[in-house]
DNA sequence: GCCGGCTTAAACGTATACAATGAAGCCCAA
DNA sequence: TTGGGCTTCATTGTATACGTTTAAGCCGGC
């Protein structure tokens, strides 16, 4: 636990400041999804880093509500692996291990990849406008230094994309993979490389508008390559530093 | 909502009827993943059907816990896809539509064939005998009659195999998918056949075993075409009744 | 005789209260 | 001065109570 960073008040983009609205039934899920989807974004946005406690108490206090509907909230996010439960301990960003971030990125490599024969063949002008918009929205995100932004749209695109496959169980999938990658690039991630190369979706698309399916998936396989490569996945020190290894040498 | 079933006493493996426990903490999570295991593979058996109601009032009652309990693992269960919530109406097994029955299947094709390389490279003797015992229990539960038990164990048996490719993230999807496959067999299955041909799986482990990775992931995938095929996922009448389509004709 | 509104009851949604546990601080002794 | 045990506090886990909403049953009017 090196970092001190407690909610930070910018992590909240809602504008409302803890109104009580009590007894009060008015939405009731709609809030609930509102403010998962709050704490998820700020979590893919970087504005909440790994290893970030999130007490059930302060949460439900910022965004007006009870600890049971934060509590709620925190399970589906800790089901997403976005956040990790600990027994007795609380919630707390999750912070990926060296394997898991192997893993989600082999099976990005695997699904993405599969999914791009599929989205070349059923992709309408519509499409190919909206993710260029993403892409271009992206572009302009990161030459302005704004990271956050480039980061959600970056993970954006991939699910956009995926969501063009038609099966809505591996764009879901895909979802989650995505999230997930945005925690591993704050862990992994140099400082200043995004991972994402500026005109590889751009590419992307021409390859799917083209219809060229087989294309777009050897493309998207180098790109999710590139990402991967520019992580710094060097099992640094375990979070229990085994000591045996250590001092028996 | 056709059948009445609700919560059959057959649902509940467990032996303690409704002990009462209260005032004592005593093992608290344990508790609540074995409830969740219980009714989970009550779903998976088809021991609760499809559009079978889950009162949280009962399943309280019955596990001699309390609603808040119930309300945590009946939202895990709808995470994964196997209850579906309704907002003022509680839960349900789900009843997958047809669509998602395909997008089921096309995903498994897609991962599941994909990970055989993987696991052909990895998979040690132990492994094999592992697998091979799972086949054979199948094999036996299928010829003795017992479907729930045939089907859990041939969930167990894809499972497994996922899990051997080393890869926990491709082997947690492949597990929800299984359980998925469970329920969309006991809507679309056709009553006597199982959809896995007995020896399907020995002839997969053979393959396997060989190091045949490729030829392994071929035969998975006719093995999942041909359980896919065995079903009848004919776009039956929708929950709502298209009653422009019905009479504007 | 049938349709529509009202009443009643059952079930879910939310908040709050209480219990239990783990951690941190404090005091005392060596 | 330091180390260990004890006390206290903070925080989560669980249950329960209350409000709300929906569905069904009943009654009255047309």
């Amino acid at each position: 636990m090196t970092e001190h960073q407690q909610l930070p008040d910018s992590a909240v983009t809602d504008s409302e400041p803890a109104k009580p609205r009590r007894g009060k039934n008015g939405d009731g899920a709609e809030r609930h999804d509102a403010i998962y989807r709050t704490i998820s974004d700020a979590i893919i946005e970087h504005r909440l880093r790994p290893g970030a406690r999130l007490r059930e108490d302060a949460l439900a206090e910022v965004f007006g509500v009870s600890r049971t509907g934060i509590r709620k909230i925190l399970q589906r996010l800790a089901l997403e692996h976005l956040v990790t439960l600990t027994p007795r301990r609380g919630a707390s960003v999750t912070r990926p291990s060296a394997e898991e971030a192997r893993d989600v990125f082999a099976a990005r490599q695997l699904v993405e990849c599969g999914v791009m024969d599929s989205v070349a063949r059923s992709m309408t002008a519509a499409d190919v406008s909206e993710l260029r918009d993403i892409a271009l929205r992206e572009r302009t995100a990161l030459r302005a230094g704004e990271q956050s932004t480039a980061i959600k749209l970056s993970a954006e695109f991939h699910v956009r994309l995926a969501q063009l496959s038609g099966n809505a169980t591996l764009a879901e999938f895909i979802g989650r993979l995505c999230s997930r990658s945005s925690l591993i690039l704050a862990v992994y991630g140099n400082p200043g490389n995004l991972g994402c190369e500026s005109h590889d979706h751009d590419e992307l698309i021409d390859c799917l508008e083209a219809g060229k399916g087989e294309r777009a998936s050897a493309f998207m396989g180098r790109h999710l390559k590139a990402i991967e490569a520019s992580l710094s996945i060097d099992v640094e020190e375990e979070e229990t530093p085994d000591l045996h290894r250590i001092f028996s040498l």
